[in-house]
RNA sequence: CGCGGAGUGGAGCAGCUCGGUAGCUCGUCGGGCUCAUAACCCGAAGGUCGUAGGUUCAAAUCCUGCCUCCGCAACCA
C-alpha cells in the first residue's frame, strides 16, 4: 500500500546571526510533528534551511571584512549545527545561495514577468538613506521616514512590481473554502481584517540598492527582493521547474501539508506566497501554522536587551532531550510561552526526573529484584488491571488526536498523565508486599509485566519528542516492538526476555547549585562590552550644530493622543511662549509623571501633524526599547538656550 | 467606536459551543509507603471564576456596560 505523504517545512532562518532558543523552538516543534507523522506511517519530507540574501547580510559581511558568501557560509553552518545538536530529522537543508535555488528563482521571476504578473515601473517613492528603504506617498509621515524619522529624498527608482490585486479575490475564496488554511484561528482574523479586507497593494519585488541577491536575468542592475527569493525555497527544494517538467520530489510532495512559521511572518505566507503560487498555476499549501513565541521571562527575547538564551547553553546544562521536552511541553497552542532557567529546572525535576525517570528506574529495579531481570509472563487480570490498560489506550489515542492538530504540548500532557497513572498503579498494587507470599508472587508477575508494558508504550509515544530517551528506554526493555502498530494493543512486550541495566535517565538537579553555576557562566560571558552604535552619523561643524535650537521647556499639560498607543500630546512653557508638542513616549511615561517637569525641546523643528494632532517641536529623549526623557534641573529658567 | 484574544485558589492552565456539585499541574501543609532519583501515593488548606447590571428556578458558562492585560494594524518630529 502506498504510504500517505506528508510535506512539512519550517521557515528558513535568516543568516544574520546565531539563532536563539526562540528560533530553535520552530525546528524542534516541526521535528516533533515530522517524527510523529513518520511514526504513524506517513511518508514524510521535512524541509528546513537558511535565507541568505539581502542588504543586512551584505552590511554585516562588510563590517566583518569578508565576502557575503563567506559570511553566510559561517552562519548557515552554525544554524545547521544547532539544528543537528537538537537532534532534528530534516530531510533537506536548503540554502538560498544553492545554485539550484538561485537558478529556479531567476526562472520564476522571468516567467512571472513574461506572463505580465510582474511589471516594471518606478518607485516614484521616497527613499530613506539610513533605513535603505522606499516608502510610498501614503506610508510617509508628513514627508518623513515613518521608521526612523529621517528626511527622505524623492527618488525615482526603477523597480519591478507584482500585481497582487489581480489575485485578491481568488485568495479570499481559497481562505473562505479552506477554513483550516490559516491557523490558529485568531491569526486568520488578523490577516483577513488587516490586509485582505482593506485591499492588497502591488508588491515591490526587486531592488537596485544592493547587490547581494539573485540578479534579475533580463535586467542585471536589479536584484530579486526577499519575497520571491525566500518563499520559493519550499518548491525549489523539491525541484520545481517553472518552464517544464518538475522533479519527482515535487510531483510527489507538493502541495505542502503544513508550513510551520513564526507568527511574525504569517502575512507573507498567507498572502504573498499563495498569490505567487496562483500566478504560477500551482496548488496552494494546505495549511500555514503560525506558532507563538518564547518570551524570556516577561519580555521578548532580543540581543539589545541581553536576555537571549541559546540552545547550546541549555543543552550543556540539561541535555538535548530535556531541552526539547521543555520547548515542546511549555509552549501553549496559540499563546506565547515563557522560558527561564529556573522554569526549565523545575519542569526537569518534577516531570523528567520524578515522574518519568523514577518510574522507569523503580520498575526496572523491581523486575531485577523479583524476577532476576526476566520479563515475567502475566497471569489473570483484575478490574484494576483492566482500568490501567484502558488508560494506556487512552494515552495512545490522546496523543494521536492532539498531534493531528499539532497540539504538541497537549499531546505530551496526555502522555505524562499516563506516566503519573503508572506511578499510582505501583502504590495501588504494592509489589513489595506481594513479593512476600506465594499467591502474591503470582499476582506480582502480572503487575510487573503491566508496568514494563506501560513503559514500553510510553517510550514509543515519547519518540517524536525525546528520541534519545525513547531509544534508551526501549533498549533497557530489550525490545524491538517500537512501531505505532505495537502500541495499539496492550501486551506486545515479549515475556521471558532478559532486560538490560537501566542507567538513570534524568538525574535530579540541585536547583540552587545549578542556578549559581548558570549565573556565574552568564557573568563570565557578558563582560559588559557595549557594541558600538550602528547609527553613528557623519561629522558636522559647529555651524551645523548651531542650526538646532534647543531650549528648556516646562510641561504644563499632558494627555494621550486618541487612537494611539505611543503618542502623548503636551503643552509646554518656553517662557516666552507656549507650544503644543506630540511625543512618542506614551508607553514609558504617564501624563501625571510629566506635568511640571522640565525637559529639552528642539524648538525650531518644522511643525507636523501626528495622528491628526499638530506638533511644534520635539522633546529630547534617549533609548530605543526603553525610552528615557532628558529631564532638566528645576532651577533652570524656562526658555533657556542649550548649547 | 480599527481588528482579534484573554482576565478562574500563591504560579501556570482547563472548564464557557450544549447553563445545574469549580478541575488539572506546580508550590505549601499533614499523613502513608519503602520498589525507586529525599522519589512515589493519599489527604488538607487556599477561589465573591476582572467588575457592575440583566435573563433564568439556577450563570465561570448566555446578554449588556465598564476596567485591565496581550497580539495584529496604525503610531515614536
Amino acid at each position: 500500500m502506498e504510504k500517505e505523504k506528508f510535506y512539512i517545512t519550517t521557515a528558513i532562518a535568516y543568516t544574520s546571526s546565531k539563532p536563539h532558543i526562540g528560533n530553535t523552538y520552530e525546528i524542534v516543534f516541526t521535528d516533533a510533528i515530522a517524527r510523529f507523522m513518520r511514526l504513524i506511517g506517513k511518508d514524510v519530507f521535512f524541509l528546513t534551511g537558511t535565507d541568505e540574501h539581502g542588504i543586512k547580510i551584505q552590511e554585516y559581511a562588510e563590517k566583518a571584512g569578508i565576502a557575503p558568501k563567506e559570511y553566510v557560509d559561517k552562519i548557515s553552518a552554525q544554524v545547521k549545527g544547532i539544528w543537528d545538536l537538537m537532534n532534528t530529522s530534516y530531510d533537506k537543508f536548503i540554502r538560498t545561495t544553492d545554485p539550484e535555488h538561485e537558478k529556479t528563482v531567476s526562472e520564476i521571476f522571468t516567467r512571472l514577468y513574461e506572463q505580465g504578473d510582474i511589471y516594471k515601473s518606478e518607485y516614484s517613492g521616497w527613499y530613506c538613506t539610513p533605513c535603505e528603504t522606499f516608502y510610498t506617498e501614503t506610508q510617509l509621515k508628513d514627508g518623513k521616514c515613518p521608521d526612523c524619522g529621517a528626511e527622505v529624498k524623492k527618488t525615482k527608482e526603477e523597480a519591478y512590481f507584482f500585481k497582487m490585486s489581480k489575485y485578491q479575490k481568488q485568495l479570499e475564496e481559497y481562505i473562505e473554502n479552506n477554513p483550516d488554511f490559516i491557523t490558529p484561528e485568531s491569526r486568520k482574523k488578523e490577516m483577513v481584517n488587516n490586509f485582505l479586507k482593506p485591499g492588497l497593494q502591488d508588491l515591490c519585488v526587486s531592488r537596485t540598492t544592493f547587490t547581494w541577491g539573485i540578479p534579475v536575468k533580463f535586467d542585471s542592475k536589479h536584484v530579486i527582493y526577499v519575497w520571491i527569493d525566500a518563499l520559493s525555497n519550499y518548491i525549489t527544494a523539491l525541484g520545481y521547474n517553472p518552464n517544464g517538467q518538475s522533479g519527482d520530489l515535487y510531483n510527489k510532495y507538493w502541495p505542502c501539508d503544513v508550513h510551520i512559521i513564526g507568527k511574525d511572518i504569517l502575512r507573507f505566507h498567507t498572502i504573498y506566497w499563495p498569490i505567487m503560487l496562483m500566478a504560477l498555476g500551482q496548488p496552494l499549501p494546505k495549511q500555514v501554522f503560525g506558532h507563538p513565541w518564547f518570551l524570556a521571562g516577561e519580555d521578548k527575547m532580543s540581543k539589545s536587551k541581553g536576555n537571549t538564551i541559546y540552545a547550546d547553553d541549555l543543552v550543556n546544562y540539561f541535555g538535548v532531550d530535556a531541552v526539547r521536552f521543555y520547548l515542546l511541553s511549555e509552549m501553549p497552542y496559540a499563546q506565547d510561552g515563557v522560558i527561564t532557567y529556573s522554569n526549565v529546572m523545575a519542569r526537569y525535576n518534577s516531570e523528567l526526573a520524578n515522574t518519568l525517570g523514577n518510574l522507569v528506574s523503580r520498575t526496572i529495579a523491581m523486575c531485577k529484584k523479583y524476577f532476576d531481570g526476566v520479563i515475567p509472563h502475566p497471569g489473570d487480570e483484575n478490574e484494576l488491571d483492566k482500568e490501567f490498560k484502558a488508560c494506556a489506550k487512552e494515552a495512545v489515542n490522546g496523543v494521536l488526536s492532539k498531534m493531528n492538530e499539532y497540539r504538541v504540548s497537549e499531546a505530551i500532557g496526555e502522555l505524562f498523565e499516563f506516566l503519573r497513572r503508572s506511578n499510582k498503579y505501583i502504590d495501588e498494587t504494592m509489589p513489595w508486599s506481594l513479593a512476600k507470599t506465594d499467591d502474591g508472587k503470582e499476582r506480582l508477575k502480572t503487575v510487573i509485566y503491566n508496568l514494563l508494558e506501560a513503559i514500553r508504550i510510553s517510550a514509543v509515544l515519547l519518540q517524536p519528542f525525546m528520541t534519545i530517551t525513547s531509544d534508551k528506554i526501549l533498549e533497557f526493555l530489550n525490545t524491538s516492538e517500537k512501531d505505532w502498530e505495537s502500541v495499539q494493543t496492550f501486551g506486545k512486550l515479549q515475556a521471558g526476555i532478559q532486560i538490560k541495566d537501566g542507567e538513570i535517565l534524568f538525574a535530579r538537579i540541585d536547583e540552587e547549585k545549578m542556578s549559581l553555576r548558570i549565573s556565574a557562566d552568564l557573568e563570565a560571558k557578558s563582560p559588559a562590552k557595549p557594541q558600538p552604535p550602528k547609527d553613528i552619523k557623519e561629522q558636522i561643524t559647529i555651524d551645523d550644530f548651531a542650526k538646532v535650537e534647543l531650549r528648556v521647556a516646562q510641561i504644563l499639560e499632558c494627555e494621550p493622543v486618541p487612537k494611539s498607543d505611543k503618542l502623548l500630546k503636551l503643552k509646554v512653557d518656553l517662557g516666552y511662549e507656549t507650544r503644543q508638542v506630540v511625543s512618542g513616549i506614551a508607553k514609558f511615561y504617564k501624563p501625571q509623571d510629566l506635568i511640571g517637569k522640565k525637559v529639552v525641546l528642539c524648538a525650531n523643528l518644522a511643525p507636523v501633524k501626528l495622528r491628526g494632532v499638530e506638533s511644534c517641536g520635539m522633546i529630547l529623549a534617549s533609548g530605543e526599547e526603553d525610552v528615557k526623557v532628558l529631564f532638566i534641573d528645576d532651577a533652570v529658567p524656562n526658555g533657556s538656550g542649550i548649547r
